[in-house]
DNA sequence: GTAACTTACTTCAAATTTTGAAGTAAAATT
DNA sequence: AATTTTACTTCAAAATTTGAAGTAAGTTAC
C-alpha cells in the first residue's frame, strides 16, 4: 500500500509483514547486477530492527532463566550484561558507557546494585579521582564464569561448521555497521 | 582469566570493517602468520547478545528521535514497533504476539494506548468473539508510512551494493537462527 | 444440555529498566 | 583564583515489562 510506495532505497517485493516463522525473506539465487535488482527480497532496516528487538527479548529471558538456575536473585539480565561487559579488565565508568551505549545514570544505577551485591569493586582512580575504576570481584568473576560456561552449549549449537562461523561473523559485523549508522544518524543526522 | 578457559567459542575471521577489538573484551584476537593481516577471533553468543543489546538501544533512540521530529508525542518507540509489526494486514492479538515474542499483557497494554491514540482499530472477530482483530487506522498507516519514508535514508546507506544486501540477508537469517535457538532453549532447555 | 476445560485476551499492580535534570567533586583552562 | 569541563552520582519520574488474576467465548466430555 502506501508504505510500499514510500519504501525507498531498496527495491523490494517484500511481504515483510505477512511472514510466519517458516518463510523469511530469502535472497533469490540470481540477481541481475545492481542496476535493476528486481524480484529480490531485501531486508529493510525496520525488519532488522524488529528482528533485533525480538532476539534481544529472547536472550534476556534466557539469561534470566540461567540466572535463576544459578540461584542468583539479586542480579537481573540487565545487570548481568553489565558484568559481562566489564569482563576481566579494570575500567572506568566512561569506558563502560562506550561499551554498552548506556546512559550515564543508568550504568551508575546498575553499578550501585552490583557493588551492593558484592559483584564489583569500585575504586577511585589514583591519577584522576573523579574517575571510578571498576572491576569484578571474585564473586562477580565466578558469576560470569558460570554464565559463560552455560553459554558454551549455545555456542556449540550455533557454530557447527565453517558456514555457521562465517555467518555469525557477518552477522556480528553487520550489526556493528548498523550500530554505527544508527548511532551517527542519531547524533549528526543522516 | 578463568573465563578465557571456559570460553567456548567460535573461530572466525574478522574483516576490516573498522571496529576496535578493544571494545569487545570477549574477543581474543591473535594474529597468525598469514600474508595479509588477519585476525582470528572468537565470536561467542554473549558477544552477539551484547552487540544486539547495543544495536537495539541505538535503534530505539533513533526511532524516538524520528517520532519527535514527526511531532508525535503519544507514541513511544515500543509502541511504534508494534505499529510496524502490524503492518498493513489485519491480525489478531495472538498473531501479533508471535510476531514480536511479546508477553500477552504487554501487547494488550500497547494496543490500548494505540487505540486510545487512534492509531489502530480493534474489532471483535465475527467467527470467534474472543479474538480481537487489529488493524491500523489511516492515522496509524500514515505514521508507519512516515517512519518508513524516513527509514529510506538508512536503507540507502546500509544497502549500497550487492555485498551489503547479501550481508544484511545473512545477518537477518542468522538472527533468526539465534531467535530459534534461544527461544527453544528457554522453553525446552538446550 | 451443561459442567469442566481451554483459549484469547484484558486488567491491574508491581518490578524492572530507562531517562533526564540537578548535584558533587576533581581536573583543566583561562 | 575563577571558570569551565569532565566524570560520575543521585534522585525522581517515566517508560517498559512482567505475572497473577480475571472475563468471556469457544470446546469437549459426559
Amino acid at each position: 500500500m502506501i508504505q510500499k510506495l514510500l519504501h525507498e532505497g531498496v527495491e523490494v517485493e517484500t511481504s515483510i509483514d505477512g511472514y510466519d516463522a517458516a518463510d523469511f525473506p530469502e535472497i533469490t539465487a540470481e540477481k541481475q547486477g545492481h542496476r535493476h535488482p528486481v524480484h529480490t527480497v531485501v531486508v529493510t532496516h525496520f525488519e532488522l530492527a524488529r528482528m533485533i528487538e525480538r532476539v534481544n527479548r529472547r536472550f534476556a529471558s534466557l539469561l534470566r532463566s540461567e540466572l535463576t538456575k544459578l540461584g542468583i536473585e539479586d542480579v537481573g539480565p540487565a545487570q548481568a550484561m553489565v558484568l559481562l561487559a566489564i569482563g576481566d579488565v579494570e575500567l572506568s565508568v566512561g569506558e563502560l558507557l562506550d561499551r554498552g551505549h548506556y546512559i550515564g545514570s543508568n550504568i551508575s544505577y546498575y553499578l550501585k546494585q552490583l557493588a551492593d551485591g558484592g559483584y564489583i569493586d569500585r575504586v577511585a582512580s589514583q591519577r584522576d579521582k573523579r574517575s571510578a575504576r571498576i572491576r569484578l570481584t571474585d564473586k562477580g568473576e565466578q558469576l560470569c564464569a558460570n554464565l559463560r560456561n552455560a553459554g558454551g552449549a549455545y555456542n556449540r549449537v550455533l557454530a557447527r561448521d565453517d558456514d555457521d562461523l562465517r555467518n555469525l561473523e557477518i552477522a556480528f559485523q553487520t550489526l556493528h555497521r548498523l550500530e554505527l549508522v544508527w548511532g551517527n544518524a542519531a547524533r549528526y543526522g543522516i
